[in-house]
DNA sequence: CCACTTATCTAACGAAAGGTAGGAAACTAA
DNA sequence: TTAGTTTCCTACCTTTCGTTAGATAAGTGG
């Protein structure tokens, strides 16, 4: 059977270029004018080869997490929960200022909030969030569990408490802080890691 | 002189509605037809009383840091440290969860990343975010010359942290997290406070 | 060479964006 | 009443949005 005319572009580094944008301009500002001529492709091809802007940022969105934001699945795999959130805060000050890419997260600014046109854009980010902080919840009662997190510790409030400070750090870095700046913030974070969960409620009226 | 025909519409109310909807929206995600038919005028009307798009954006602005976003004024007139830090954690998991407003901050999701046309909106936002934490910065300086801060902290870097557990606290709300949730973030960061200000680089290679 | 398939491009589509003309309506001052 | 001022609304403007026909080009299999 016959095999059509080969593409002229490389699909994988058309995604890439497609990334950058949208990290830099967030799902809706990034309009397909301007993730055409930064791919360097037509329209018609883009369209032919992604389906439509929802699906190219989907796409973009799995390359991002595979590549820049791949540090994460990284951290999860270390050895103590110490070590875990070591690489994730060095991992995010890092990342979130590589002079290669926009500043910032984007799973946080691809559409932290945007009309109802990208309402299901929001909720796929919003997802994924959620299921990192469910990963780090998960590796943290695998923690405690092994005595490596203190017993009676609440693997879900520890989780919630990181990736705070790590969407934190993506805004931090969104509004120009540094890398160096970062990593401060990250090493403040550690010097007091574990903050000793609580049995609740001594805080002031 | 003659006064003209009056008014028929509350500006204030209207700007009201106006910020609900950027707060939930976000600069770029509003439109107008959102603005008009949510703050019940017409286009002609929001034009003659407001200017444009971008001033009713920067007008609701103003708003919100006098009314919703007002906790952060009030933190930095506390008499220590730690009071400043616990109101304004604690002011932010209340703010940014108050079921009257839409979850969030708006100085964060406002515009955090956005094409071109909003670019003067995003340069805004960022700067009353580092104007808040410069006046953090401010209040910490001026805690360590009373002694209510060790001396040798960094008054910037604190700052810095601080502003960054906010930030994430506002990204978790527009995530979807309780204030029950978010209260407990407060107190894990305040468990910790003040996180001891390092002679820096003990961190791992 | 021919049929078939797939990619390419120009050119357009309808819808929605932000913004405005122009005239009728409602008020005050004289 | 009338002149002057300001707000009101309908209807429209231009531009840009995401998306797609439809024709042409470039490859493969027979």
């Amino acid at each position: 059977m016959a095999m059509g005319r080969p593409r002229e572009f490389d699909v994988d580094k058309a995604l890439d270029l497609a990334l950058q944008v949208f990290w830099r301009k967030g799902y809706e500002g990034a309009s397909m004018a301007d993730l055409t001529e930064t791919m360097g492709i037509t329209k018609p091809s883009l369209y032919s080869a992604f389906g439509n802007k929802e699906e190219l940022f989907r796409k973009a969105l799995d390359r991002y997490v595979d590549g820049p934001g791949g540090y994460v699945q990284v951290a999860l795999g270390k050895p103590t929960a110490r070590a875990v959130v070591e690489h994730l805060l060095y991992g995010a000050a890092d990342a979130v200022t590589d002079p290669d890419h926009p500043p910032g997260c984007l799973a946080v600014q691809g559409a932290l909030s945007c009309g109802d046109a990208a309402e299901s854009i929001k909720q796929e980010l919003m997802s994924r969030r959620a299921n990192g902080e469910e990963d780090l919840r998960k590796r943290f009662d695998r923690a405690i569990a092994e005595g490596d997190l203190r017993a009676g510790s609440d693997a879900a409030d520890l989780a919630r408490y990181i990736s705070a400070i790590l969407q934190g750090m993506a805004v931090q870095a969104a509004g120009g802080t540094s890398r160096e700046q970062l990593r401060k913030i990250a090493e403040m974070a550690l010097r007091t890691w574990p903050p000793t969960a609580s049995a609740a409620s001594d805080r002031p009226a």
